[in-house]
DNA sequence: ACCGCCGGGTGCC
DNA sequence: ACCGCCGGGTGCC
């Protein structure tokens, strides 16, 4: 401590050496004796190599039983890389200090610290504290130790794995830093006219905290003036000059409160002083200012900044770095703007044409192109959508940012803060926030402090960021009232009717089934063949969407009552399975299925396999696939008549419509007319009905993806970032399997949602709708409901209203009274 | 009947 | 291993 205190008089000497301005006007760190010094220091953490602890994390050493090596509390471990272990190459072995294997690391953190200890990033030292609880592993304590310059490589990768370094307490507390910000920073102001969108009154308050920030030359934090000298009263440093403030900030507000708008609002509405930015008029092909009063003076006022600006590639231009993904939703059509999207391989390069800009629009990847011109420019503003993606200050990337010239910076962003104080550094360092911007006084004054546990340094951090930062969430409210209300929603019921020959076959299984319902009825047995009334129902509810939906479950076989209809439904069963177009494999030969047979469980094999099988088990044969019993008599195969019409034994499954497809289609082209920028969900309970629709989205050239239950968590992930995107090539339209996945999801991408088939509960639908109409939806959402006229359909829907739901009607311990109006939902349902 | 729920099999690297 | 994780069986009270 002693020598770190010394060391650090000595910085401050040489410092003193530098002019004092040198604080304001160049990066110390560029200065290499300086820094070494502070660096030399900063650390009282250092062991004898030099290393500095980066912090510590808890890992499990695991396969106890395996090795005969043990661990008494508190023993320290030695840890081994393994490069040649045969089950993992990334195995890390634990010995104890005679050298006895105990165990290894578990494997997602051995892959973490492999990474870590292959390219020498830090050493890591196990101590094992509490004693083992079971037989099979055991807590150990890992400490991570490096150089300096490796911590946040060590830190990031370990991240990566979901570890987190623990370097002392605290860490709730600034996991809190914004949420103290919770404030409306009083005021609001109006945006110029050339704003189309009118905004909202949080809107308007962000708004003129940002004009505020960017016009009011108010001294950074800390700073205070104290006669002739402006004086910091962490660092104690005084100097002449005014200190260069700061112009701009992070607006920290919740997703979907409207940011980006806000942003445009600002970039329109304070040019210079509160004034408006003269705005290139498309339709007069004139220059004019939009606000009122300043029509007169626009065209001087043009000309002289124009000239001023000309000089050293001063611009009036803005560059907004953003995401790849959320690239268009900048571009308003109301805007009139001169806007130029800097990317792609033919992107204008020219300093001259960029700065004629009002706006330039790129993304952090083409940032850091080395040569970006970009850079040679002095901007009037640069502003960092979702800024936080930019918190590692060793890329490439962050470096880029860093070293754009601009008068005003702004950093937008919904989550400032990911993982520790270290996030705050970057988003200081890009707003100029002197001195911290220089990365050893943010160190020495802000992060390390707070890391150990000083609570007047997160006192410091917290009035810091407070300053800069406008933070509001959706659950704040302004005057009383939350701060943004959905857009409205309208729900219609679209009838369907069927076509004759849909209505005829749907009679007829409505007829079947309403002759064994009433049966049922009659006998007083509805509840006790409640499934078989479901499946009667089901079967109905499967008419009304598409008739390929009915033939393929192996309990419809189940459900047949005689041979005939037995065999039949086997038949249309196994030209399903043909016509799925997947390759369909005999379980038997494991090859494609030849001669095909299907059994009365429903599996379908090659004759000669299934007939082998058979033939060797004789009466005691069971199914390879169920273990049913199996009769050489009772295989089915197609009618030859089939057979020679098919494609050498395997139908090629024409796809045929529906009518319930083509009210879909119809309004989904109505819609791709009127906006092709319309997103819609098509949502069914059946996850086959929503594969008989891939096939017209892809006839009339929809993009479409689709997202049900047998999808894995990344690949949903996935495909709602697909969805989400606002590319013009991204998908339009979302396959959604009504029950699939959970609540948090968020399709607001989608403005238009076609409910396929009513469910049983309406709740289901609600939530499914509610999915897109949430926080984040910009457009007014359209919900249509597909019902067939004359249907099950219909009065499925009579009994929503009644908010009612079906399954109680069997299973519900409900008096006798609401049976007996189930009973009678049932009887409604069948027309009976 | 895409889902959650249950209980059995299972287990370092 | 009194876990987690996996896959199979199962069913709406």
């Amino acid at each position: 401590m002693c020598a770190g205190g010394m060391a650090f008089r000595r910085s401050w000497f040489s410092w003193d050496r530098y002019s004092e301005v040198d604080l304001f006007t160049e990066r110390l760190d560029q200065n290499n004796s300086l820094s070494q010094a502070i660096r030399a220091a900063a650390s009282d953490e250092m062991d004898a190599d030099g290393n500095v602890l980066f912090g510590q994390i808890q890992g499990t050493v695991v396969g106890l039983k395996y090795y005969s090596g043990v661990v008494n509390q508190g023993e320290m471990v030695g840890l081994e890389r393994e490069p040649h272990n045969l089950y993992d190459r990334n195995a890390i072995m634990v010995a104890n200090i005679y050298g006895s294997q105990v165990g290894h690391i578990r494997k997602d953190l051995a892959e973490a610290m492999a990474y870590i200890l292959d390219r020498k990033l830090a050493k890591v030292e196990g101590v094992v504290h509490s004693s083992t609880k079971n037989r099979f592993s055991m807590p150990v304590i890992l400490s991570f130790w490096g150089k300096e310059e490796n911590k946040s490589a060590v830190i990031q990768r370990l991240a990566c794995y979901g570890y987190k370094l623990i370097t002392g307490g605290l860490k709730n507390a600034f996991d809190n830093l914004f949420e103290g910000l919770l404030e409306s920073k009083d005021g609001e102001k109006e945006a110029a006219e050339s704003v189309a969108t009118p905004l909202l009154p949080h809107q308007r308050q962000a708004l003129s905290w940002m004009c505020a920030r960017e016009n009011e030359c108010v001294l950074p934090p800390f700073w205070e003036k104290r006669g002739e000298l402006y004086y910091n009263t962490l660092t104690c440093f005084s100097a002449k000059e005014i200190p260069e403030r700061v112009l701009g900030g992070i607006l920290a507000d919740d997703m979907g409160l409207g940011k980006t708008l806000t942003t445009i609002a600002l970039i329109l509405t304070n040019f210079h002083d509160g004034k408006p930015l003269p705005v290139y008029n498309r339709v007069s092909g004139t220059l004019s200012i939009q606000a009122p009063d300043e029509q007169s003076s626009a065209p001087f006022l043009m000309l002289c900044l124009l000239r001023v600006y000309s000089r050293s590639m001063h611009t009036r231009a803005c560059v907004c770095v953003c995401p790849q993904d959320q690239f268009e939703e900048h571009l308003r059509a109301d805007v009139k703007l001169r806007v130029y999207m800097y990317h792609g391989p033919d992107r204008n390069r020219s300093t001259k044409f960029l700065s004629s800009q009002d706006v330039v629009l790129t993304t952090y990847n083409v940032l850091h192109d080395v040569s970006s011109p970009l850079h040679d420019i002095n901007w009037l503003r640069v502003v960092l959508d979702e800024g936080h993606v930019v918190r590692n200050p060793n890329t490439q990337m962050s470096k880029a940012v860093l070293d754009l010239k601009a008068k005003r910076r702004w950093i937008l962003s919904g989550t400032p803060i990911q993982n520790s104080v270290k996030d705050l550094w970057m988003l200081l360092a890009f707003l100029r926030l002197k001195p911290f911007d220089v990365r050893e006084w943010w160190n020495r004054v802000i992060q390390r402090p707070v890391t150990q546990g000083d609570r007047a340094g997160l006192q410091n951090l917290q009035t810091l960021v407070k300053c800069i930062t406008l933070r509001r969430t959706k659950t704040s409210e302004v005057n009383g009232r939350p701060l943004v209300t959905l857009p409205e929603k309208s729900v219609c019921v679209e009838q369907v009717e069927l076509s004759a020959s849909e209505r005829e076959e749907y009679e007829l299984a409505h007829n079947e089934g309403r002759h064994t319902i009433g049966r049922y009825v009659a006998e007083g047995t509805v509840l006790r063949n409640y499934a078989d009334v479901l499946a009667i129902l089901m079967r109905l509810r499967q008419h009304c969407c598409h008739p390929d939906l009915l033939s393929k479950t192996a309990s419809d076989a189940g459900l047949a009552a005689t041979p005939a209809e037995l065999r039949e439904h086997l038949i249309e069963k196994l030209r399903v399975v043909l016509a799925s177009g997947s390759d369909e494999e005999c379980s038997v030969c494991l090859d494609s299925v030849r001669l095909p047979v299907i059994t009365h469980c429903a599996h379908v094999y090659c004759r000669p396999c299934i007939a082998q099988v058979i033939g060797t088990e004789q009466e005691s044969a069971r199914c390879p696939l169920c273990r049913s019993d199996i009769k050489i008599n009772e295989l089915v195969e197609f009618p030859q008549e089939e057979m020679a019409e098919g494609n050498g034994g395997r139908s090629p499954g024409k796809w045929r419509t529906s009518s319930k497809i083509q009210a879909l289609i119809g309004n989904l082209l109505r819609l791709r007319r009127e906006d092709s920028t319309i997103k819609s969900l098509v949502v069914s309970q059946f996850t086959r009905f929503l594969t008989i629709l891939e096939t017209p989205l892809r006839e009339h050239g929809f993009r479409f993806v689709r997202l049900d239950g047998t999808m894995s968590q990344k690949k949903r992930a996935q495909v709602i970032q697909d969805f989400q995107s606002v590319t013009p090539s991204s998908p339009a339209i979302m396959l959604l399997s009504l029950k699939a996945g959970g609540v948090g999801l968020n399709f607001t991408a989608a403005s238009h949602v076609f409910l396929m088939d009513p469910a049983w509960n309406p709740a289901t639908e609600e939530q499914c709708i509610d999915r897109c109409h949430r926080l984040g939806q910009k457009r007014k959402v359209f919900v249509t409901k597909f019902i067939v006229k004359d249907s099950v359909e219909e009065n499925m829907v009579k009994i929503q209203r009644q908010k009612q739901e079906l399954v109680e009607v069997a299973f519900g311990s409900v008096d006798n009274d609401r049976k007996t109006s189930r009973i009678n939902d049932i009887k409604a349902l069948m027309k009976l």
